[in-house]
Order: C-alpha cells, then structure tokens, then sequence
DNA sequence: ATCGTTCTTGTAATCGTTTACAACCGACAC
DNA sequence: GTGTCGGTTGTAAACGATTACAAGAACGAT
C-alpha cells in the first residue's frame, strides 16, 4: 500500500482532484464536499507532497541560514532571532553549515539556486569574487549578514566594529589600563580585517600603541588558547601583579614592563576580536597565573551567551547579533515579496555589555 | 528573461531534453553530445531545479537534524558528527529546531513526511503517544536519538545514563565527596526522568543519601543559575570552608553540617543533568564565595565544548554525544538503504572526562 | 419558458525533471 | 541486399500537486 496521493484522496472521496486540493488549501466549498474531503484524508493519513507542491507554485516556504561554525556562539543569537522572524511569517528555518572556505560558501548558494529554499541568509567569513558573482546569480533572493561590496547588488546588514572596538578601548582607558593588546582572528577573513582595522584606528584616536597584537588560526576557542599562548609567551613575568612575586611557573625573570628595548610591553588588557578567543585567552592567563580584571583586563566580542557563561562572566561589545539576525531576516521576508527594490545596507551600532573581566 | 530549463539548455544546444538529461546524469553519450550541452548549460547559467528533480527520483539528498535548542552545546557535538558523516555519504545535512514542546516535535515530523528530506534525527526532550504515533507514519525514515518504547519500531540510539550517574558518584566518592547533591532538568522530560533514576540507583548502590535534589526549569544555563540559587538557600553557611571564615557576604552563622535536623546538610559535591546546567551552578557557587572545587566539586555531564571552555574546565560524564551522533546518522543512511531491516536499539557507553572542577 | 447570474465542480494543462520505449543509424555477417 | 545487433538519440509519459477554464446546477427575474 503506497502513499495516498492527492487521486487516491479524490478516488476514496468520490470528488475531483481539483476538490480535493481546493479544500486542502482553504478555498470556498459547500459544507458537504469540506467534509468527504477531509474523512478521506484522516483516513487515508494522507499528507501532501511539498516537493510536487513547490514544484507547481514556486516556492517552498523555506528559508535557510547558513553559518560557518555551529559552535560559535555568535551565530546562536542570531539563528534564535532569524528563527523568530520568519517563522512568524509563516516560513520553516533550516540551518546548514560551511565551514569557513569561501568554496564551499559558493557551493552552498549555487546549490541553493534551485528549490531548496526560498532565501537565503549568509554570514560567510571569507569573501571572494566567485562568491559575489553565485550571489548575484542565485535566483533565490540572498541577504549577507557581513560585509560584501555595494557592488554585489545585494541586500546586507552589517556591524560596526571600528566603532565597537572604540567602546572597547575607551572603556578600558577609563578603567587606567593604558598597556592593551589585541587577540584576534584570521586576518584573511571579513571580520578580522575589519576588526584589525578598527582596533588601529581606536587606538590611535586614543593616542595609544598596542602592546601586542596575535592572529589566532581560526575563530575558535582552541584557537584561542594557542594564540593566547603566543601572546603571553616572553612577557609572563611582568610589573602587572602588584604583590611582585612573578606570574608563570616557568618563573623566568626578565625587566618587562613598558619601553623596554627588545621586550614587549606586558598588556593589562586584552581585546579579543571573538568572546570564543576571549575565553580561550582567559584559560591561558589562568594558567599563568595572572587573574582577571585584576593584572589582566580582558574584553570579548559579540557579546553571546558565552559572555556571560564564562567565568568570571565577560565583558563583550554587543555587535548586534540578534538585531542583524532580526533585520537581515526582515530584509529576506521583504525581497521575497518584491524583488525589484533597491537593495539596501544597513549598520547596526554596537553597544558595550560591562561584566566583570574588567575592572 | 527567465531562468532556463533543461527545455531551454535542449534549445540552445540543439538536442533533446533527454539527452541534456543524460549528459548531466553522466550515462553514456557521445563526446560530442557531452560537448554541446555543457557548453549550453555553461552559456546559459543553468541550474537544475531541485524539486521537479526529487520529484521524480523520488529522493531530495537531504536529510535533516532536529534538535531542541541550538544554544545547547550538546547538540553542536552530534550536529559535527552527523554532519560527517552524511556529508560523506552525498547528502546534505540541515538543522532545524523545535523548542521544548512536544507538539512542535510532533509538527516537524509530520511536516516532514513528505518531500523536505529523505529521512529525520530527532533527539525529542519529551515523548508522547502523539510523537511515536507521528513517527510510525512517517514515511521517511526516522532514527530517533534518545528513548522511546521498543514498540515504536523504530532505530533509536541513546545513552546510558544510569551507568553515566555511575561513573560520576563513584568519581566523587573515589576524591572523598560523600554529601552529593543533585541539581537535574525538567522531571517531565526524556533525559530527566533518565537521569533521576540514574543518580538514585547510583546513589543507592554506594550506600548514599543526597543531600539535596532540585529541578531546573529547563536545560538552560538560566534555568541552571536560578536552580543552582534555590540548591544553595539556607546552606550557604556551613563547614565546606577548610578555614572555617565562612562563606557569604551575608556570612550568617548557622549550625549546617551533616545530620543536622531541620536544616539541610550542606554538599560538598554537586551532579548537574547537563554542562550547562553545571556551569550556571557554578557562578551561583562563585556568588556565595564558594570555591570549585575545594569546597564544592561540580560534575556536569555531555562533555560538551562547554566543559571545557567553563573556568574551572568541567568534569564531566560523556554520554557519548559524537558517537551517538554518527551511528544515528548511519542508522539512518542505512534504513533508506534498506526500509526493511528490523529496526536497532543502540546503547552507547560513557566515559568520565575529569577536568578541575573536581580535586 | 427562457435567460442571465452566481456558485460549485470537474477536466486537463502545467511546473521541470527523469526514464521507458521506440526509432534510428551504421556495421557486420550471411 | 537483407537481417541482426549495439549503441545513440528522441518522443512522450510519468512524478504529485495547483489552477485556468469550461461545464453544470440552482435560482430568480423577465
């Protein structure tokens, strides 16, 4: 006994198929015909082919986000926010992941371009032209939550981070640490550009130098601990704990301190361009013995319910995420419904969320 | 200019549809054929549509992954290993989330049966007559990773828990914690009622009494602080201190210790249902002034990324999440293989990743 | 009684693929 | 020259829904 199909409805039914669907779907019918209808499909536990159906009205009311890496974090907030969205407009979510190379982003939206979805949300980490040109072909509209040029001719919705990093840097200089450090992410990839770039431009505005700056491997928590390694490694012991009595177990002596030729500078506070990094980083300077705020500040990004699961809970510039989650679904749900409006690119501002990795 | 069909591609390049059909199904044809249609495919940008496609094969490469809540990071470790699995096998994964309810389990299921993917992982929170009813008359199949009857007739994967609650009593016991309390989800749910019979049993077979049981609201990591809250009322001052300065701010004096009556005895060990339960205990644990894990040892339990990003890196009970995931996956692969194979019920073993949180 | 209107229902075309089947073509053996 | 055989290619029928269009029914007005 195969599966009912919309004929073996109208069969069981004694109707047409063309009742049947009307009835499924809503439209006007007399009381009796509603009724056969739907005993033959209780019955028969007949339940509509989405595929046949899509196929015929050219949508599928599906929507999907795709991320880069499932365990960051960040992209739980914005996922719980996109999910809000659209499912109250009636669209079901699916979430797919890439990985974070650029080819595999281009398969992703190139496979896409037919029947899988209705839209498509991407928040891609690296961006190429193979990229912009699959997204000017899709024919599923795209809005990108990240920074492509205008040139794509596509829906986006950004964040600020030079200015995020300006709240990170200003606080932490009302705070008095003045020695800061810069923890961040691949240098190849949107976001650590534009972080790169807006923590140089913070600084100077501030009339500072960074101590140190690392490039993590990738955006995640492992990553994170390396490059907290590398940052830390040489400049362990330090003037930072007020007490003297030295920070690593290695112990090695050394001058430290700010300005001395062939050292760096011990930091005592750190910006991680990822509150994952940011943890990671925290794990390293335990492990050294430096504690946080107190020798060590330190200042996360993106603010996600790692910020404040971590221990102590993190000071995190707020990027965002769930309102660039919130408008970028909006701007799918708008697109879908009229294709022909000028895309637009909108910035949402960050704000900064004070816990307790510093002072 | 519309998107071009393979009616279009056969045009262009001057054949039939079904030899363009062919050409990209890779059968036989001539190099020449193979010649002219991909160029006109180049020429014309075209894309396959995906439905008219698994309309007709009757298969869409898709198979989907239901979870309950994305910020669980018990569910990134199976979402990985599933991914890696079916990716291998040529299909693509997509996620997609139900909330706690049953109801929207029992919705996504139906919905699925016809047409949005070629077979289902769920892992339900709470299981109903509704839900197993739902997943027998699916008609894609269904493993489903977690626990529900035999009678089901369904491949189900899942963990063992008492064995689990096993391993972590006797851990503690083994590092001298004899005043265990337990700090579970929801009693209504899959994993709770599991888990709350696990920790009694295990508590039993070592001659134990807890000292104290509460239940979260749900398997967050707010519903963990606010339980963790409620855990900790009235027994924060007691003996736990070595150096006896007390421990709250409020550093109200009070009899506590064991066998005291009309006052609970204070844990010096706490078992949390889950990582992020564990882990919103602990800051309530740091709120008090009790320190993890001189005073009080925390187990949690998934061995989640989380564990060991928490600071202290959390103890704690894998029930096997990356292994349940990828043999639900191959489960999976092999019932579409193979509708007919009498379904398996798989119990996967745990093991005890010890980090700091326990001495 | 006839006509027009409105409302309901059925027939058949359609969406974009795949694929069973038949037609065709050239080669080869008789 | 004809029959057979392999191998390519084309025609047309699916897959399972929606929907344009037409036909029929009911009903009141003329």
């Amino acid at each position: 006994m195969s599966r009912p199909t919309v004929a073996g409805v109208a069969r069981a039914a004694g109707v047409s198929v063309a009742s049947v669907s009307r009835v499924l779907n809503g439209l006007p019918a007399t009381e009796e015909m509603v009724e056969r209808v739907q005993r033959a499909v209780e019955e028969l536990g007949y339940v509509p082919d989405a595929r046949a159906r899509s196929l015929k009205v050219g949508r599928t009311f599906q929507l999907t986000l795709a991320v880069a890496d499932v365990g960051n974090p960040v992209y739980v907030t914005m996922m719980r926010a996109v999910e809000e969205v659209v499912s109250a407009a009636g669209y079901r979510l699916v979430v797919t992941t890439t990985g974070p190379d650029v080819v595999d982003e281009v398969a992703l939206v190139r496979g896409m371009a037919r029947g899988y979805a209705d839209g498509l949300v991407i928040s891609p980490l690296r961006v190429d032209d193979d990229l912009i040109k699959s997204i000017r072909e899709c024919d599923v509209p795209v809005v990108v939550a990240g920074n492509v040029p205008a040139s794509a001719g596509v829906d986006t919705i950004r964040a600020n981070s030079p200015k995020g990093m300006l709240l990170a840097v200003e606080h932490l200089l009302q705070k008095g640490r003045r020695r800061i450090a810069f923890l961040n992410g691949p240098r190849d990839t949107v976001p650590g550009t534009a972080r790169a770039k807006g923590f140089a431009e913070a600084m100077k505005a501030n009339g500072l130098r960074p101590v140190a700056e690392v490039e993590a491997a990738d955006f995640t928590f492992a990553a994170g601990r390396e490059a907290g390694r590398e940052l830390l490694s040489g400049l362990t012991a330090g003037p930072n704990r007020a007490d003297g009595r030295g920070a690593a177990a290695g112990g090695r002596a050394g001058a430290g301190g700010r300005g001395t030729k062939g050292r760096k500078q011990v930091p005592d506070a750190v910006i991680a361009a990822n509150d994952l990094l940011a943890v990671g980083l925290m794990h390293e300077l335990a492990a050294v013995g430096l504690e946080v705020p107190k020798d060590v500040a330190v200042v996360g990004m993106d603010d996600s319910e790692l910020a404040e699961q971590s221990f102590p809970p993190l000071t995190s510039v707020n990027l965002g995420s769930a309102e660039r989650g919130r408008r970028a679904a909006e701007l799918l749900l708008a697109r879908i419904d009229d294709d022909t409006r000028t895309p637009r690119r909108i910035v949402v501002q960050p704000t900064l969320s004070v816990r307790r990795s510093t002072p």
